[in-house]
DNA sequence: CGTGGCTCCTGGCGGC
DNA sequence: TGCCGCCAGGAGCCAC
């Protein structure tokens, strides 16, 4: 699940349930999540404080420590494929494939679920300097139409590509990049060369929308609105707005579904 | 710089 | 039923 608004929602549930409890346990089950920092270091780094916010940068949630930080203050999370985080009381309340346990003094733990393992979690000095390391391109939810349409002039491949490219726009993965592309009109394989730029503009108001249109649609616990592609997008989909049958085009190794009567090359 | 293939994992599904 | 290959909301690495 993990993409922008399913990270931006776990960050508003860790605001609502883990921030201001003393760390009291903290239990690595999958060692590989950990990137470039030891269990050891983890626990040392978390016992006896506590989280004080939280941040997000593209699918990247952030966890601020306190107390009399050390170099690395912030808790990095990544979900890869698949994850959540968890609040619960009682240890039967578990979840399954939880791959990082952190237990309050309040009782309550904390799970960092990754089914596939291909998440990652990590220490760093702060949101900004962790997203300046990994080269990542601004966050998609704040980034203005400007800077949007300046980065994407740069670019010779296809828009699914780039919207998915971590590093020219974080947060977008396969699923929004299909949901933005098919309400902007764009066919996921239109080089962003051939897009102009009122169709770049449409695509960035799109996206804002959307992205705030999921993160809503979460918090509610509700279905996306039926004139969404998302509801439609598996085998045997139609098009939301006539019953068009969808088509798919793998791009980047990921599969692409789009309208072919509303998605079209060049101008919409 | 871009794309496609492969890889890391786990699990669900369809086909035989 | 059992086994097998394929696919899944990510991304790093490599060859071309």
């Amino acid at each position: 699940m993990p993409e922008l608004p399913d990270v931006e929602y776990y960050r508003i549930y860790l605001n609502a349930t883990a921030l201001h409890k003393t760390i009291e346990r903290v239990e690595v089950r999958a060692p590989r999540i950990l990137e470039e920092v030891t269990e050891r270091r983890l626990r040392s780094a978390l016992a006896g404080r506590a989280f004080a916010s939280t941040s997000r940068h593209g699918k990247y949630l952030f966890a601020a420590i306190d107390g009399d930080a050390d170099e690395s203050p912030w808790l990095v999370m990544h979900f890869g494929m698949t994850g959540r985080v968890k609040y619960f009381e009682d240890a039967g309340q578990d979840p399954e494939h939880d791959r990082l346990l952190i237990g309050f003094e309040n009782g309550y733990f904390l799970a960092f679920v990754n089914q596939r393992k291909f998440g990652h979690v990590a220490l760093a000095t702060s949101p900004e300097a962790f997203a300046k390391e990994k080269g990542l391109g601004p966050d998609a939810l704040s980034v203005g139409r400007e800077e949007f349409v300046a980065r994407l002039g740069e670019r010779r491949g296809s828009a699914k590509a780039t919207l998915m490219n971590q590093k020219v726009l974080a947060g977008i993965g396969n699923i929004y990049a299909d949901e933005i592309l098919f309400q902007a009109g764009v066919h996921p394989k239109t080089p962003v060369r051939a897009l102009d730029e009122d169709t770049r503009g449409k695509v960035h108001s799109v996206m804002g929308d959307v992205l705030h249109t999921a993160i809503a649609v979460m918090r509610r616990h509700d279905d996306f609105p039926d004139s969404y592609l998302i509801p439609h997008r598996h085998e045997g989909g139609v098009c939301p707005l006539d019953g068009t049958p969808l088509e798919t085009v793998k791009i980047s190794g990921r599969r692409a579904y789009f309208c072919p009567e509303h998605q079209s090359y060049g101008r919409t």
